[in-house]
Order: structure tokens, then sequence, then C-alpha cells
DNA sequence: AATTCGCCCTGTCGGC
DNA sequence: TGCCGACAGGGCGAAT
């Protein structure tokens, strides 16, 4: 599932071809997945103007146009495409050991195709989303934070400070450290696979609650947060099923997580079998060792668990 | 007010 | 071999 990681990969990949262009036609053929908006409005309203950036908020990816801006959420199953102008309109499918048949490459269009955007110099952006979670909407005048979408959503991850990180911390809060961490009031584009590994690396269960965070924890927390999101973008993203970047090539992030799609195998840290449960409605997967069995409860239990991890930084 | 739950959707996988 | 139910999950709105 494209979480920050693999939708700035995208935007970055995005970024150079689509800039500066302007939008001959566009396409859309799902509906339900257009946000207060018909394909017919949407088209007539972009016809014409010139892409001016390529970003990124949390989970969404946009174009800014010069008048208005048009967003994607990827959804679960998402993805971007770009074809470049010479490209050829050959739609290559390989066939999978179960006979799934997954687009190779930058993919042509097919009937998981929902948007269909032609520059004017013939290159196109596709959107594919076969289990149509995403959404497509438009932004008008490009006023973000009007937007309902975009209202409420938390600070960037990486471009927060430990202060703003502290600011948002609702220290009081009997939710499940993982429900906060997929929160995107607390911060803006934390999916389930970098809350799991956030959380491993922080050495924090992901039932504990909130308010039993030890306060020395939250600085580790917040480390452990931006170097999984950032570790996921060097890595170019994780492709764990339909995840590819805008030329249809895969992320290599996969091999890199400690927990997330582990259940049952050993951790890399200290071999224990990794346990998975549902935890907020999603699968979450940690190590009881690493990151405690059970959560603290009494004073005194969790005065032995901040003992623990400040011995374990000594050594 | 804060938190949890149900739902949307389609392809995949395991069990019988 | 084939059918069928369970599962995957982001975010919204309803229920608690």
């Amino acid at each position: 599932m494209p979480e920050l990681p693999e939708v700035e990969t995208v935007v970055r990949a995005l970024r150079p071809p689509v800039t500066g262009k302007s939008l001959l036609t566009a396409k859309f053929t799902l509906p339900r997945m257009l946000l207060g908006t018909t394909a017919k409005g949407l088209t007539r309203s972009l016809q014409g103007q010139t892409v001016r950036e390529v970003g990124r908020r949390g989970k969404y990816a946009f174009l800014r146009f010069d008048r208005d801006a048009l967003v994607f959420h990827l959804g679960m199953t998402g993805r971007l495409t770009w074809l470049p102008p010479d490209a050829v309109p050959t739609d290559r499918f390989a066939r999978t050991l179960t006979g799934y048949e997954i687009p190779i490459g930058p993919h042509g269009v097919d009937r998981h195709t929902h948007a269909i955007l032609e520059f004017e110099d013939g290159g196109r952006l596709l959107f594919r989303d076969p289990r149509t979670f995403g959404k497509i909407f438009a932004v008008v005048g490009g006023e973000f934070s009007a937007h309902p979408r975009f209202a409420r959503m938390g600070p960037e991850p990486l471009e927060c400070g430990f202060q703003t990180f502290l600011a948002a911390w609702p220290a009081g809060s009997s939710r499940p450290l993982k429900a906060l961490l997929l929160d995107q009031t607390f911060l803006a584009g934390i999916g389930n696979i970098y809350a799991d590994e956030a959380l491993f690396l922080a050495g924090l269960h992901p039932s504990l609650p909130v308010r039993e965070v030890p306060s020395e924890k939250l600085p580790v927390l917040h480390r452990a947060i931006r170097t999984v999101l950032k570790r996921g973008i060097e890595n170019q993203g994780t492709t764990f099923s339909d995840y590819r970047k805008p030329d249809g090539t895969p992320g290599k992030n996969y091999e890199r997580l400690r927990v997330y799609g582990r259940g049952g195998q050993p951790c890399r840290t200290c071999r224990s079998t990794l346990v998975k449960v549902v935890l907020a409605q999603r699968g979450t997967v940690f190590c009881p060792r690493c990151q405690g069995d059970s959560p603290p409860k009494t004073a005194r239990s969790l005065k032995r668990t901040v003992d623990k991890f400040r011995g374990r930084r000594h050594t």
C-alpha cells in the first residue's frame, strides 16, 4: 500500500517529465473514484492548464496546475504510470505462478485504468487501480488547507522537528500506539508498513497505550519514524504486491523490512518468532522480545521497562 | 469527546 | 480440480 515513501518516490519520478507541460486531454472512467466532481467537469477545468508543480502531502500526490490542483490518493493498489511520448503503446503482461497477469514495465490502458492524462508532448500519465480504493479530486484554486481532505492533516514527519512531534503527541490518550501512528491527523503519511517498522525500531509494543509510553521514549520513536521513512525513500518504496514506480519497476525496500509481512518468521535481531495480531483493524507484526510481550500495566513494570531500555542503550 | 467498528472493492490464497 | 470463504487495508461515517 502506497505510503509516504512510495508516494514520494512516485512524485520525484514524475516531476521531471511532467513539470511545465500543458494538459491536452484528460479522461476519467470511474465516477465513484472522483470526489466532489464529475469526469466531464474535471476534464473541462484542467484542459489547457500547465503543470507548475508535482508534489506530495501525506499519502496524496498532486499536480498543481496554473489555477487548480489535481490530487490522487493511491488507496491500496493505485499506481501512477508515466508513458513517455515515444513509448510504444503495447500492453505487455506477464503471468505469475498462480496465473495472475501483471503489467510489465510501463503498462498500457486496461480495464483497471481509471484515468488518462495526455500532455502537449504526447506523454501520458495513467492511473491504474484494481481494488479501486484510490481517489481523484481537484482542489480548486490550489488552496489545500481549505479542503476537507487536508484541513485536519497532521505535520509531515520528515519536515517536523521533535518539538512539533511533541506538540502533536496526545499524552493522555488511551489508544494503542499503532492506532496513533495510523492516524493521519497526528502525522501525515504513515501507513501499516511503516507504523510496524517504526515501532519495532523504537522497541515499543504496538498495543501499548499512548499515555503509558515513557517520556524518554518519545525522541526514540520520533527518530525511528524518520529513519524508516527515509530508508523507504532511499530504497524507492516497498513493493509488497502492487506498488510500482512510474516506469513500472519495483521498489527495493521490501527486503529491508524487519517485521511487516514477516509474522511467524524469526526476528532479525533476536531470532524470536515474530507475532502477528489484529490491532486497530490492521494486521500488525511485532517481536515479543524486542518490543515487550505485554504492555506494562503497573508503575513497577513500567519502571522495569524503562530501566531495560536505559540498560540497552549502553550495551 | 474520544474511540471503535463497519463498509467499500477485487484479486489471492487456503481449506475441503 | 473446483468452489467458497477469508483476507488484504485507507479513510470516512456511524455507533458506542
